[in-house]
RNA sequence: GGUGGCGUAGUUCAGUUGGUUAGAAUGCCGGCCUGUCACGCCGGAGGUCGCGAGUUCGAGUCUCGUCGUCACCGCCA
């Protein structure tokens, strides 16, 4: 036996115990004739002891021990003289009366400690020493408590947990996939899913009813702080349910997930349709945690020959409360973050609405004082505040004004991480014109079913069909979307065609789940979850890799394990397959 | 594919308009210390300034390239 408790859970009451723990060596902190040495494991850390008492072979083992050793420690617990009250082993201690290294350390690259000092780059190299961290190995367990939450409440609704298959078939709509050449069938690939999607509506169509899974996912796809190659979603889907219905179930799955891992009673979940998440907040994703909504000013503000605002087809206003003392210096700062590529604004107009009532705007020259009051107005701003103004195209303005908002909010403290707000999005557009291809894209996916009422307008004006689709957005994070499905081959058949699909390759890509759709397929619908962004969120973090165990970097590198990496010359034979790598210039 | 930040001791960082022997903290090693718990005190070792070219009398510092890393845009049905 290795331990017959461990370093968490000693107490007062053990005290006269004879107790053998077993854990790393956190640190020593040698007296002279006596010294304390911390062990350490997933559950605590307990002091153990040596002074002039000990038997000389502890003293020995003592001598060549160093940070992050594995130690076997046997002895009695006694109270501490001097008792430390910030950890919960903190009133007892170990006398030691034998020791043995049950296997060395060399010195770690950086230290194991909550704050340590490693890097990034240094950290996921040695992944497995930084999970030895309190922090890191906190936000894996808050992730296995939110999964076990999952599954507690899914299986409550009868929800089936079912595998699908992760060697799949390659379609080219949606994201990059990755592909896995097949040795028993030449020149042909696998593809790993990007979602069961196919799967689960398959499922359906078997008559499961009610179907979930924890599934990881993979995408080809360049990385963010919220994306990885390979991602955990909570995959589900619901026979014989309206749109209504799958809210209601998916509100209530995220309720209990609060309620269960952070202890936290959210309010129900407001639903906006996406036009209006557009129009006010300029995203598909609003962070409902302020205000701060962008107006529409465009009829208020033309007309005064300011040639900027009378060419714009659109010109949009925010109201940033208690920022009309902002300096020239700041405002120049907010112009060009405006101005940055990555927004591409042409520039910001601001009016200071002063606290004696007058206004200071950098369109002065053309905007009586009874002019801005106006825009005050319309854009509900008073005495204090600072509006913000941009114009040009449209949907770009908005997008931009939906930056803007979340900048200055984050410039303000408005966007506290303990402050949830989750929402529904309802009523997305069935398809997106993409300029490069010259056609439609299902925005959700392509079995995703249009709102009966718009059903004609998919001959008409297909950009103006609005879908059976949902995100669940909270605080500005898209956590998760899905969709009423199409269940008629008719309908679906007229989806392939507005997406630009023959019959052929309609056939040929997504003929298994058409076919299926002939013997009886329920009316059905799901939703996924993105895990990893929801666990990151519960745990206050900005990035998903430190609920990851094992993530990748920014190239999608595994630095720890190096991969990718290359192949023998004997296994891409094996597979039929012979590179040719074009030289990159 | 693009834009920007970073790369200096084991680690985290500082390093002035280009100028003598590149610093701090922490970690590590040695010594002292009987109640520490971020122990304390004294001493010591530790550097291809990512790599390559260029400008210059002289480059950690400037320029170009390259590699690595991070953030973002494109991309992510």
């Amino acid at each position: 036996m290795y331990r017959t408790h461990t370093c968490g859970e000693l107490s007062i009451s053990y005290v006269n115990n004879e107790v053998t723990l077993a854990g790393w060596v956190q640190r020593i902190r040698d007296l002279g004739a006596m010294t304390f040495v911390d062990l350490r494991d997933r559950y605590g850390i307990t002091q153990l002891v040596v002074d002039e008492n000990t038997n000389t072979n502890v003293v020995e083992v003592l001598e060549e021990l160093g940070r992050e050793f594995v130690v076997q420690a046997k002895g009695t617990v006694r109270e501490r003289q001097s008792k430390n009250k910030n950890i919960p082993t903190g009133e007892v201690e170990i006398a030691l009366s034998e020791l043995k290294v049950l296997s060395p350390s060399k010195l770690p690259p950086f230290t194991i400690e909550d704050k340590t000092d490693g890097g990034d780059d240094l950290r996921m190299k040695y992944r497995y020493l930084d999970l030895r961290r309190n922090p890191v190995r906190e936000n894996l367990i808050l992730r296995a408590k939110m999964a076990h939450a999952v599954r507690t409440y899914l299986n409550l609704k009868e929800f089936i947990e079912t595998e699908t298959p992760v060697l799949i078939k390659s379609t080219p709509e949606g994201a990059r996939d990755f592909v896995v050449p097949s040795r028993m069938n030449e020149g042909q690939f696998y593809a790993l899913p990007q979602s069961p999607q196919q799967f689960k509506q398959l499922l359906m169509v078997a008559g499961f009813d009610r179907y979930y899974q924890i599934v990881k996912c993979f995408r080809d796809e360049d990385l963010r702080a919220d994306r990885q190659p390979e991602f955990t979603q909570i995959d589900c889907e619901m026979s014989f349910v309206e749109q209504d219905d799958v809210l209601e179930m998916f509100e209530g799955l995220t309720k209990f997930m609060f309620k269960d891992t952070l202890g936290v009673e959210v309010s129900d979940f407001p639903r906006m349709p996406y036009t209006e998440a557009m129009e006010k907040y300029g995203s598909d994703k609003p962070d409902t945690r302020f205000e701060m909504l962008i107006n529409d000013i465009t009829e208020t503000v033309k007309g005064n020959n300011f040639v900027v605002f009378d060419s714009a087809e659109y010109i949009g206003a925010v109201c940033a409360k208690g920022c009309a003392e902002y300096t020239r210096k700041q405002l120049d700062g907010l112009t060009n973050w405006v101005k940055r590529p990555q927004i591409g604004a042409k520039g910001l107009v601001y009016v200071k609405c002063n606290a004696d009532g007058s206004f200071k705007s950098s369109v002065d020259k053309f905007y009586s004082q009874d002019d801005l009051k106006v825009w005050a107005e319309k854009t509900g701003a008073e005495a204090g505040d600072l509006i913000l103004v941009m114009s040009g195209d449209k949907n770009h303005m908005l997008d931009a004004l939906g930056e803007l908002r979340l900048e200055m909010a984050n410039q303000l403290g408005l966007r506290d991480k303990k402050v949830f707000k989750p929402l529904w999005v309802v009523d997305f557009p069935l398809l997106e014109w993409d300029e490069e291809s010259k056609r439609f894209h299902a925005m959700h996916h392509p079995f995703t079913s249009p709102k009966p009422e718009d059903i004609p307008l998919m001959d008409t004006d297909p950009a103006k069909v609005r879908a059976n689709a949902y995100d669940l957005v909270i605080n500005g994070v898209e956590i998760g979307g899905g969709s009423v499905r199409i269940f008629d081959s008719a309908l679906q058949a007229k989806m392939f065609s507005l997406l630009g699909f023959t019959k052929e390759e309609a056939e040929a890509q997504f003929g298994f789940l058409m076919n299926a759709f002939k013997y009886g397929a329920p009316p059905h619908a799901g939703i996924a979850f993105g895990f990893d962004r929801l666990v990151s969120m519960f745990a206050g973090l900005d990035t998903i890799r430190d609920v990851i165990a094992f993530p990748k970097n920014n190239s999608g590198r595994d630095v720890m394990i190096d991969s990718p990496s290359p192949i023998a010359d004997a296994q891409l034979d094996e597979l039929s397959l012979k590179l040719d790598i074009k030289e990159k210039n």
